[in-house]
RNA sequence: GCGGGUGUAGUUCAAUGGUAGAACUCCAGCCUUCCAAGCUGAUAACGUGGGUCCGAUUCCCAUCACCCGCUCCA
């Protein structure tokens, strides 16, 4: 097999409808995609799979469902405003561009870039005749800010004291319901808040595929504890994490773990779980030691108390936050990188097959009529009393052959052929995507067949 | 955002300063019926906007998008 490409999974995600470029027929709006018929069952069904995992088969885990606009002071409170931003600048005799704080500290550990203003650091680096790191000359642009979070307005007037952020993140979301999931739920420590959503970030650069866009989807998970629990949870949901995308069909030879050397202001401990895509590994999900950072700064920015009263031991404190953090489209991407096969069978001819797992796949199972004329219309009635228990679809064009290739792409990992047995013994041939091998199945049992092959 | 490359049916490719052919796919019909069969027919494209020119898909410019590299990445 030859070695998959991003720019064939792209074809293959847009010719069989899985993931097609945004705002197409307008030429395009870079770094934005859609998901298409398939892609976007794909994509619920990991929703729903990590729903399983991280809320429903979890003790004390709940799910938000919080505001994309958030109150500025949430993102002045999580240090988004001070920090989300680069100070950038340009090498004019090599065109490579670079972060100037970093320029002054990898030139000088003791200048302290983070503490000058934007000024401070462009005359320091003229004063000092800091080389550029790839041509080692000194000639330079002026700094310019890049802010990564998108700005819009509210109100019909637009000044600057209606601005509003689309959220970087979706963290502060649960961050600033803590006290409510608490006290409704009756929760007691250590327990989870989860959230699935969007988060928006102004970045410069294309990524690959939907590995990097400007709006993207996170599944989120904020288990609250008290300070002392937080290293074990930390190293338990590393590994959980990595169970997740293992039972997900994800080979554990294609993923590894990254510890940051370099943490994030708030952060004691960061690591991530990179998979192996057909361009280089990639960050799908990081675990952060947030400590209790970022409820301390919403009780000071806020003036409510964050405290957590805990009954055992009558103490009260602000609990420390590990999270857990997947990427859903980059998890879907994996998916569908992991999944594609390009087969050469034994007569010569190819087969494209996507091996997703049954439960994500988009259609569990086809249901055709071997001949459309005699079989057609107890295969629709079949269609119809499938559909009540699986999403399934329907296909009577062409030879069989050419419909089983048809759902080998689309991921379908069942397909049900009605033919003259059917009619007389009520049995249908059910036919397995990743073996090729076909069961004859009693149409009274197809539905738990079918079921008990879909679990996750 | 910088440097380089690429833009023609859904896909893969042609041709051309006088507005474009094919294969596969898809759809319909016939035939066939368990792993991309066959026949007939139909639909379908010059990324966008300027400029030069009698005339531009072709030449020039800009723009947009994609790819590679850099940069960026809580």
């Amino acid at each position: 097999m030859e070695k998959l490409t991003m720019e064939k999974l792209v074809n293959v995600c847009k010719t069989y409808g899985f993931i097609f470029q945004g705002s197409e027929i307008y030429g395009g709006l870079a770094n934005t995609w859609d998901y298409g018929p398939l892609g976007s069952k794909l994509k619920n069904n990991i929703k729903d799979a990590w729903r399983k995992r991280f809320i429903q088969e979890r003790p004390n885990a709940y799910e938000v469902d919080a505001a994309i606009l958030m109150h500025p002071r949430v993102w002045e409170a999580s240090g988004h405003v001070a920090s989300f931003s680069d100070p950038l600048i340009d090498c004019k005799h090599c065109k490579v561009r670079h972060r100037a704080d970093n320029l002054i500290n990898d030139f000088d550990e003791t200048a302290h870039a983070d503490g000058m203003t934007q000024e401070e650091m462009i005359s320091y680096i003229r004063e000092h005749k800091v080389p550029c790191p790839n041509c080692g000359k000194s000639d330079y642009t002026d700094i310019r800010q890049f802010n990564l979070m998108f700005e819009t307005h509210r109100g019909v007037t637009d000044d600057g004291k209606n601005k509003v952020y689309l959220r970087p993140e979706n963290a502060q979301g649960e961050y600033t319901n803590f006290l409510n999931v608490q006290r409704t739920m009756r929760a007691k420590l250590p327990f989870s808040i989860g959230q699935v959503g969007k988060a928006f970030r102004n970045e410069i650069t294309p990524g690959n595929f939907t590995f990097r866009t400007i709006e993207f989807e996170q599944m989120e998970y904020q288990t609250f504890c008290r300070e002392g629990e937080d290293t074990e949870l930390y190293d338990y949901f590393k590994e959980y994490a990595k169970k997740f995308f293992m039972d997900l069909g994800i080979p554990e030879e294609k993923l590894r773990y990254h510890d940051h050397e370099k943490l994030a202001f708030y952060a004691k401990a960061a690591c991530d779980i990179e998979y192996q895509f057909c361009f280089g590994w990639g960050e799908l999900n990081g675990t952060h030691n947030r400590t209790n950072y970022d409820l301390s700064r919403h009780q000071e920015y806020s003036t409510v108390s964050q405290e957590y009263l805990d009954p055992e031991t009558n103490e009260k404190y602000i609990p420390y936050i590990i999270e857990s953090t997947v990427g859903c489209d980059r998890l879907t991407l994996t998916i569908l990188d992991n999944a594609y096969e390009e087969q050469t069978l034994e007569n010569g001819e190819t087969r494209e097959v996507m091996h997703i797992h049954p439960a994500l796949a988009p259609y569990k199972v086809a249901v055709f009529p071997l001949n459309k004329k005699y079989h057609g219309e107890v295969a629709n009635e079949l269609y119809q009393e499938l559909s009540h228990h699986f999403s399934t679809t329907y296909d009577e064009t062409a030879s069989i052959g050419k419909r089983y290739r048809r759902q080998d792409i689309a991921g379908t990992p069942f397909c049900v052929t009605v033919d003259d047995d059917t009619i007389q013994k009520n049995t249908v041939t059910v036919r397995n995507r990743d073996t090729m091998e076909q069961d004859v199945v009693a149409l009274d049992q197809l539905v738990d067949y079918i079921q008990e092959r879909i679990q996750f």
